[in-house]
DNA sequence: ACGTGAAATGTGATCGTACACATCACACGT
DNA sequence: ACGTGTGATGTGTACGATCACATTTCACGT
């Protein structure tokens, strides 16, 4: 009664139906010249009706094509990552390209070998590669990868093709911020260690604070979450021995103004906070946050043009960078004497 | 000179270098019984030397299984939808699935046929849509989608599986807390008239205050943002009508909290906030936000663990609901006499 | 020593498409 | 009338794996 599963049309049904061979029918699909007006469209006509789709897996197979970028991101719902994905997503696609997701849910190297291996199996032509962390290199290197691969948010590397904001200059841009203000102690709430552009917004950092003379305690370390900004914060109170903090995102900021407010400080009048990466919701924070805007969506955007690039086998400049912009609101003030 | 890119080594040199049939090279891989210890260690060890890795496009053409399953999301970079994303894509992963995201910019018929197409040609296994819009099911209906189904953060369906916070009690919980505080004038700033979510969540705050025999204003139309809650903020303080304000998500809540701070209103004083969601953030804005909480990552998992059982055949009940809970944080207080 | 059944391994066909090449139809110049 | 070039269409084969079935190997009971 019940019809087993009827198998999905092919391109040779839609041929048979549409009176001619299966290669005129591929002809049109590819929708190479030569073709006859009437029998392109008879055959178009067959392929809406019985609603054929060509099968990727037969056309991957003899072409040896899959059309797909491999998305290695990590497992954050961060502003930046997703919206730089989301950008790739849509570039590709408008390139007929496919992309093909996975995340990084833990940092060790055999998680990372796993995902790469898992992204390789699906044959994907070109590796973007987001928000980084420095093991990610070593993995690739192991399994010699050979197809193209663009990184964002990285440092320069030699192996291989880079887009990224340039972290260093962001940070040197807040730091300076702080320090045209009139401030002397500056402490630093860094990201994670092994996150690249926590690496270099740390470098960033210590450089305009080196150039400007002044000491500064270690960076600390923290895991990019209003949370642990929170904790931090109230670490800091029990010194109390800076009058500003640039953190290494504008979550982190967000705790730790928490964190100060809770102790009866006043931001900025007590002490200045700046952010890094302007998330849509910085401007609203209270009081709004002075922070380094990045714009995520270009680089996404960008990666992928640099990726076909390199698959059309054009060679280009392999290092791009991206300006980041310094945006002043009210998070920050000269410190009180 | 520089060699050719060398073919791929398939599975039958390998079966060559292991002096083995292709048939047995097969067997190992789909790791069948009956294969004798010491072949398959052969196979194996072959496999590893050679970096042989199985050509997914073959498989998949001969067994016609591509162990995929599509998703259909939204293009914003909000942490609901992001955390679900990254939840399935892990609980897929090991299921030995794989995840091919799509994602949708405009929310217009022919975009989301498109996406939908797109999807299908890629011979997903099952299907889940995220944060769907109305609009998409009808998408579905005309594509005679056939595939098993599953949505998030929807209402009741009769045709497809769905799997859901129960958005309605959650508004429900929300309005409620206001009312009990004594607040009896009561906006809702609710979200974009196409998602299903704001739907159901304008329709658990009206049939709450409905209940309670309170009348209110037509709810807002807004767009999830911040800056949007901002700009409603500001356009309400022109009334003053009302004492309390349920927005149907964190960022337009914090956008209404830093227009009412701006015109000196004091929040939880002079004007109740609520939100929706507990983002990580919330609990850190000023003053830290009542809001709903819903478990993204949950939902997530269980999605693919629904839709993984549809494809295994097992009929399981269709509809699931996961209870969001009231989290009451420092925004809301009984309302000035 | 030999038949027998199970375990281990091998052979042919197939999935749906694109590519290379072959063929056919037809117009056109000489 | 005929060769010829070009546009339009058809035929054979390969891609790399799995499945169904065939065959070989081998231990074991009689």
């Amino acid at each position: 009664m019940e019809p087993d599963k009827v198998r999905a049309p092919n391109i040779r049904d839609v041929a048979r139906l549409a009176g001619v061979s299966y290669q005129t029918v591929s002809r049109v699909l590819n929708n190479s010249e030569s073709i006859k007006d009437t029998t392109k469209q008879r055959v178009l006509e067959v392929i809406a009706q019985v609603g054929y789709r060509p099968n990727q897996a037969a056309r991957a197979l003899v072409t040896s094509r899959t059309r797909t970028i491999g998305v290695l991101t990590s497992q954050t719902a961060h502003y930046g990552p997703t919206t730089s994905l989301h950008a790739i997503e849509e570039a590709a696609r408008e390139a007929g390209y496919l992309i093909s997701t996975t995340s990084l849910a833990t940092s060790d190297h055999a998680a990372i070998v796993d995902r790469l291996e898992h992204l390789m199996r699906q044959a994907v032509e070109g590796l973007v590669v987001i928000a980084p962390q420095v093991r990610v290199f070593d993995a690739i290197r192991q399994l010699e990868i050979s197809v193209p691969l663009v990184t964002l948010d990285s440092t320069r590397r030699d192996d291989h093709r880079s887009l990224s904001v340039d972290q260093i200059a962001g940070a040197r841009m807040a730091t300076r911020h702080l320090i045209d203000l009139g401030h002397r102690e500056i402490v630093h709430l860094s990201g994670p260690q092994d996150w690249i552009e926590a690496e270099a917004r740390m470098t960033g950092f210590l450089r305009e604070v080196d150039d400007a003379d002044l000491t500064t305690h270690p960076p600390i370390l923290g895991d990019w979450t209003a949370d642990f900004g929170h904790h931090v914060g109230r670490e800091l109170l029990r010194y109390r021995d800076f009058t500003a903090v640039f953190a290494a995102n504008d979550q982190m900021a967000l705790g730790l103004i928490h964190a100060f407010r809770d102790a009866g400080l006043d931001v900025p009048g007590d002490v200045s906070v700046v952010g890094f990466d302007d998330i849509p919701e910085a401007a609203h924070y209270w009081p709004p946050l002075t922070t380094v805007r990045q714009d995520f969506a270009e680089i996404g955007r960008r990666s992928v043009g640099m990726l076909l690039a390199e698959l059309r086998g054009e060679v280009e400049s392999s290092h791009e960078q991206v300006r980041p912009e310094l945006i002043v609101r009210k998070s920050t003030a000269p410190p009180r004497i």
